[in-house]
DNA sequence: CGAACCCTTGATACGCTTCAACAAGAGTGG
DNA sequence: CCACTCTTGTTGAAGCGTATCAAGGGTTCG
């Protein structure tokens, strides 16, 4: 069984809403720490959010929210991935920008602007989606003003992300960006397997998938990847670091 | 006299350190409005934003922080232009990536990250700049929990306009960039006065300013702006929205 | 006055997109 | 089982958009 072969799921298929019912079971201690970060969580803080979390399992290319749709939860994504992009009116299927890969924060802003959200978001793969009613976290702020540094981190955490995202954008090219996603996708794992397919790991870069292809060729011949299909090794993780760095 | 001639300050001087001492004048209720949004501010928090407040009035060209350099301190600009970028060792100058222009939060993230910040800040113009302790924060932010709502609002903006920036670089060419970005800057009004160097704009826009002044024509040309210098006469500000706008 | 900026304009080069064609699975229905 | 279609990734040729390099003019400042 070469496990070049596993293919990424579909994306663009109809994108139903998603509706199954959330599942009950509270999550495990490791799961919130790893999303709110910080000191440990302290039982009440699990216990409260516990209760009024919702999980939603979601199959893949399900729509998770749209655009403009308001937003009265913090979402996060447990595990899967999920995209963030634009269904535009004019042209068919999904324009991708941006994947969160989980475990991580979905939106962490919108709910607090009180202007809905301002992208589309569906599954890339099968997903697991926790909901956090804004309600009963404003309840919980109020009681555990502790919680709100963990939520203003988060936050900030994404600000880094997308001034990274804007600063490559501006001053790095195709070749910069895909060696540095490779990086950023490998963390130091030398043999890593695309969970996506090529034309939305493109749209995440910026490029078009032709342009992704000629790139990996490029990596390829200066020796610095191997890949074969959707399994790519890193050969020289130094010398894509230096490739991809801001020199 | 004629306006045109007014010409943005120099940036690219040597930048010292920031040394005014903070003057200890309490704030006006509209600017701590203007940068907390929300419901309207109780006296009582009024009381504890002013007690901790400190203000720096900087000349034009003055480092606000390093990159790296611890992050202790809620930053805003209350008035002048601030620019985020990066001073490369290999090259001189600062390479201008966003500017903040005043009333704004200047770095609401990196302090609850504890990784100090990822970019260096120098005011583009006379600027007053205001800050607020980490330490104080926190205080009050356990007293005042809903003053930790004002701050993820503002923390969400910034991600708002984070995305748009991504969005924009990947799929809008300069012209297109340029005219969002007049229209944003005019806010409604036609006549704008350019109130920083237009190599900073371009810097902005992601292109090189010889690129920034081929488009200023094209746009001229089109019958879309008058220019006379830095005064920049928005004519038809619906098709500047045509042109700039997601079609 | 020269020197140091800044903005502009033109010529050229390069990176990337676009368009078109093709091969290789995956799913479908006969 | 096959033919058929749909989607994906790949490759090549042509063209657009922007950067780069070079030169010139305007303004400010010593």
């Amino acid at each position: 069984m070469d496990s070049s072969l596993i293919k990424p799921t579909l994306a663009s298929v109809a994108a139903p809403r998603g509706t199954v019912p959330y599942a009950p079971a509270p999550l495990a201690r490791e799961d919130w720490q790893l999303l709110l970060g910080g000191a440990a969580l302290s039982p009440l803080e699990l216990a409260s959010l516990n209760a009024m979390q919702s999980l939603r399992v979601l199959p893949a290319g399900t729509c998770v929210f749209r655009r403009g749709e308001p937003a009265e939860e913090l979402l996060a994504v447990l595990s899967g991935h999920v995209g963030l992009g634009l269904v535009r009116d004019d042209q068919p299927g999904f324009h991708l920008e941006r994947t969160v890969p989980g475990p991580a924060w979905l939106d962490l802003g919108s709910p607090w602007l009180g202007e809905g959200h301002a992208q589309d978001a569906r599954t890339l793969g099968p997903a697991r989606i926790l909901a956090l009613p804004l309600p009963a976290l404003r309840e919980l702020l109020m009681r555990q003003p502790a919680m709100g540094e963990r939520l203003l981190a988060g936050l900030a955490r994404t600000v880094r992300s997308l001034e990274l995202m804007a600063h490559d954008l501006m001053h790095k090219d195709a070749e910069k960006r895909l060696a540095a996603w490779l990086l950023q996708r490998g963390r130091g794992q030398a043999q890593l397997q695309l969970g996506e397919r090529k034309r939305d790991i493109a749209a995440q870069l910026g490029i078009t998938p032709e342009t992704l292809s000629r790139m990996m060729r490029q990596l390829k011949l200066k020796g610095l990847i191997a890949v074969a299909g959707y399994q790519v090794q890193l050969l020289d993780p130094a010398g894509l670091q230096a490739l991809a760095g801001d020199a």
